[in-house]
DNA sequence: CTCCTACCTATACATATGTTTACTTATGAA
DNA sequence: TTCATAAGTAAACATATGTATAGGTAGGAG
C-alpha cells in the first residue's frame, strides 16, 4: 500500500536533504542536475507518483511547492510550568519559564508539559533534584506508576497505588513514609502520568 | 541598526504566515496580491531591504528561494546513533536509527549524538538500561565526569577518574569493578561527554 | 506472448517568477 | 530649501520552472 521504489527513495531522499540544506525545496531541474539525467520528464514521472503514494504534498504549478510528509513531525515545543514541590499554579500560562523540544513520539498528546522536580524523594526510581519530567495529563494512572497528583494547591510527583477505597502516594525514597488518600478527599486529584525524564549534567 | 518599518514588518510577518501554512516561501507576486500592489518592484524592494537588514535570507533569481531568519531556532536534530555496550562502529553514517530534537541550549556544539545505555553498570547515576544519553564530543573529561569511551571496537560509558598514567573507569554500580588502563595504551580513547540523560517511561 | 509499470530521452511549450528602467509621491533630516 | 529614503506605479524583459507530446527499453505478471 506504501510500497516505494528504490529510485524514488533515492528521489525523496534527495529533496529531503535539499530542503534539509536550503530550506526550500529543489525545482525539477534541480533535481534532474543531481541525478544526472537527460530529461525532466522522468523527474516529473518520480515526483508525481511520489505524490500518489503519499509520500510528498505539492501544489501544480507553482514553483518548489513540495512539501515531505513526515511520518512524524519530530519536534514539538512542550512547556516547561514550574518546580514540583512548591506551591505551584500548574499549567498558568504566566508560569512558563521555557519551552523545550521533545520528539513528537514523546508528546504525541495535546497538553502535555515539563515540571522540574525538587527533592530527592524519587531518587530510586532515577528521578533526581532538578530533573524534568514530561507529564501527559490524565486523571488516573495504572498501579505503581509515577504520577504528577495534585494535594490542594501544591503538586507532587509520586508512584501511586489504588486500593479501594485509598490512594497511597509512594516516594521512591526509603527516607519518605507513603502519603495515604480517601476518595472521599475532594482535595486530592490525579493531575497525569509522568512519561520521561529529562537530564542535563553540566 | 537593525530598524524596521511598519511596512517591512507587515511584509516579513506575511512571509512568515506563508510559510508556516504552506512549507514554501511566497512568491513577490504572491506578496504583491496580498497587499494589493499594482506592482511587484514595490514588493521586490521590500524583500531587498529585508534581506540588506538581515531579517531575510534568499537566493537571488531562485523561485521562493526565501528564508526567514529566526532569533530563536530553538531545536536541533541530534542522530541516535546506536547502543553502548554492543560492538559500535561510533558515528558511522549508516548506523543512525532515528534522530530527535533537542533544544539548542543543550547541543550548542556540533558533532553531539546520543547513546542508548545497555545494561546497569550507571544505576547509581540514575542512568537506566535504555535511557539515552547526549554526548558531547571531546577527548578530555574532568574528573569524576561520565564519559563514553572507546575500548577497541566497543564503546562504553563509565565515570573516569585520571591518576598519573593510570586512567580508570567506574561503573556506578558496586556490582562492577573498575577498568584500570594506561597511557600507553592506545586502544582506548575518549569519545565525549556525557551531557545529558534522556528517558521514556512507558 | 501481451500488457503493465518503472524508468528514461528528446524536444517543445506555457507560464510562473525574478529583474530592471523610468517615473511619482510623501516624509523627515540637514 | 535640498537631499535622502520609503513606498509605490507602469511596462517590459529574462529566465526559471512546470507541463506536455512522442517516443524507447527493461522486467514482471498474467
Amino acid at each position: 500500500m506504501r510500497k516505494i521504489t528504490d529510485r524514488q527513495k533515492q528521489v525523496l531522499e534527495y529533496i529531503c536533504d535539499f530542503i534539509d540544506e536550503h530550506a526550500y525545496a529543489p525545482s525539477i531541474r534541480d533535481i534532474q542536475k543531481h541525478f544526472e539525467l537527460k530529461s525532466t520528464k522522468g523527474v516529473k514521472d518520480h515526483i508525481d507518483r511520489l505524490v500518489e503514494k503519499g509520500f510528498l504534498i505539492r501544489t501544480e504549478g507553482t514553483a518548489r511547492a513540495l512539501k515531505v510528509v513526515r511520518e512524524n513531525d519530530t519536534s514539538r515545543k512542550i512547556p516547561l510550568v514550574g518546580t514540583v514541590a512548591a506551591g505551584l499554579p500548574l499549567l498558568a500560562e504566566e508560569n512558563i519559564e521555557d519551552y523545550l523540544p521533545v520528539s513528537a513520539d514523546m508528546a504525541r498528546t495535546d497538553g502535555m508539559f515539563f515540571l522540574r522536580i525538587n527533592g530527592d524523594s524519587m531518587i530510586n526510581a532515577a528521578i533526581l533534584d532538578g530533573d524534568l519530567v514530561l507529564v501527559r495529563p490524565q486523571p488516573f494512572v495504572e498501579q505503581g506508576e509515577i504520577a504528577v497528583v495534585r494535594i490542594g494547591d501544591e503538586a507532587t510527583v509520586k508512584r501511586l497505588f489504588r486500593f479501594n477505597t485509598r490512594v497511597e502516594l509512594h516516594s521512591d525514597n526509603p527516607n519518605y513514609k507513603p502519603f495515604v488518600f480517601f476518595d472521599s478527599d475532594e482535595d486530592v486529584r490525579i493531575v497525569g502520568k509522568v512519561t520521561a525524564v529529562l537530564r542535563t549534567l553540566e
